[in-house]
DNA sequence: TCTGGGGTCCTAGGACCC
DNA sequence: TCTGGGGTCCTAGGACCC
């Protein structure tokens, strides 16, 4: 038996670790991998960090702070290759894993103690393997539940565990900032320290009816919940067969500001045809369709419309974001983003059409598939509708 | 040349139905 | 004449996480 059965384990600077691995000349000088242009800081490497830079940081100030950095592009498909093998050294040591995304999970040893050792073992037993199978670190956090198992691990980085036995919480999370709290964003945080809220202390100790009366009834009993670390302790194994999710979606921000129409619809053919791929694949269909516009000033709007049956159609999505866009009435506006998102998906399998008469539909559904199959043969350069060549 | 892209969940008001 | 609740769906916005 163990108190401590949650391991929450977090990669070190994840996309930096792995970019560095094919460029040990760079070890030791400050590395940053993220987009050119707009984009923003994806990860920073320990070194970066000591200049002030950080996730999401945008790229421009990176260069101020640290004019001689090195930026390296995102190589997706080794991040995902390189995360699919770490999840599987996982699920040696249990089946009770949780992904929260490609660089962190939560695991359940309870089922392992007797094969392994005591949680703690079995931490740095991970981290060992993980290092020498694929040349970077990790840091894990050891807790009777997923939240202080979460705020150990950012604790014990980089490279390290942390173990925080129940006798120990409330000493271990009171002294925090309200702000280490999952769920506290910037907002909020602000918001509990005007009410003189500054630390994970503070909110324990704040009658619950106040505190909701505060931030709201749901996040007040969350904070109250995350502040005494009597959050769950039962993970949702994310391998196998799981729940759908629940929308799928793109944007992308332009290279340059933009109140032209014709550009603007054909990134919109380009985004719906994304998704309706997307969905294609994964064999699901929506009946919400989300336009998504971010003005040059950064305000964003979104604008949604609820069809009577759900799709999987590329045009059938850009025909419906393209008439919330001419809704809009938008004269002169300049556009920094635009995005679409289909919400309310369910298995395609699940949706009868209606033929409606004198409007056959017929073919869009054909030409998608022909899409499909094409871009499986060729790749997503080979076919694209008509209007973006 | 400030501020990406993929998501989830919550809130709140109005419509509509019982 | 005036006054009601609850439930669900739709839309828009906002906060948050990685």
């Amino acid at each position: 038996m163990t108190d401590t059965p949650i391991l929450h384990v977090d990669m070190d600077a994840f996309y930096a670790s792995v970019a560095l691995r094919e460029r040990p000349d760079l070890v030791g000088e400050p590395v940053v991998v993220g987009g050119s242009g707009r984009g923003v800081v994806l990860a920073a490497n320990y070194v970066a960090r000591r200049y002030g830079i950080r996730s999401a940081l945008p790229m421009t100030r990176v260069r101020r702070l640290c004019p001689h950095v090195t930026v390296l592009e995102p190589d997706y498909d080794t991040f995902t290759s390189v995360s699919a093998s770490v999840m599987e050294t996982f699920r040696e040591v249990t089946p009770v894993v949780e992904a929260m995304s490609l660089d962190e999970a939560f695991l359940d040893v309870r089922g392992s103690l007797r094969r392994l050792g005591q949680p703690a073992e079995i931490a740095e037993r991970l981290r060992s393997t993980i290092h020498d199978e694929q040349g970077i670190t990790c840091s894990v956090g050891v807790a009777a539940s997923v939240s202080v198992a979460k705020l150990a691990s950012r604790r014990a980085k980089p490279d390290g565990v942390i173990v925080v036995p129940p006798a120990r919480v409330t000493s271990f999370l009171h002294p925090l900032d309200v702000g280490e709290l999952y769920g506290v964003g910037e907002k909020t945080q602000a918001l509990l320290h005007r009410f003189g809220l500054l630390t994970v202390g503070d909110v324990a100790h704040t009658p619950l009816d106040t505190l909701q009366r505060a931030v709201g009834v749901h996040l007040g009993r969350h904070l109250h919940d995350l502040a005494w670390g009597t959050d769950r302790a039962e993970l949702n194994p994310t391998s196998g067969p799981h729940e759908p999710e629940r929308s799928m979606g793109a944007d992308e921000t332009f290279g340059r500001d933009t109140d032209d129409r014709d550009v603007i619809v054909r990134e919109l053919l380009r985004l719906s045809a994304r998704v309706g791929g997307r969905m294609r694949a994964a064999g699901v269909a929506g009946r919400t369709v989300t336009l998504k516009v971010r003005f040059a000033d950064f305000t964003t709007i979104t604008r949604s419309r609820t069809l009577p049956e759900a799709t999987d159609v590329t045009v059938e999505i850009h025909r419906a974001v393209t008439r919330l866009y001419d809704a809009l009435g938008l004269q002169r506006a300049r556009l920094r983003l635009v995005g679409v998102r289909v919400e309310g998906l369910v298995a395609r399998a699940s949706v009868q059409r209606q033929l409606v008469l004198g409007e056959p539909e017929h073919g869009w559904a054909e030409a998608d598939r022909a899409v499909d199959l094409a871009t499986r043969r060729f790749g997503s350069a080979a076919v694209r509708p008509a209007s973006l060549v």
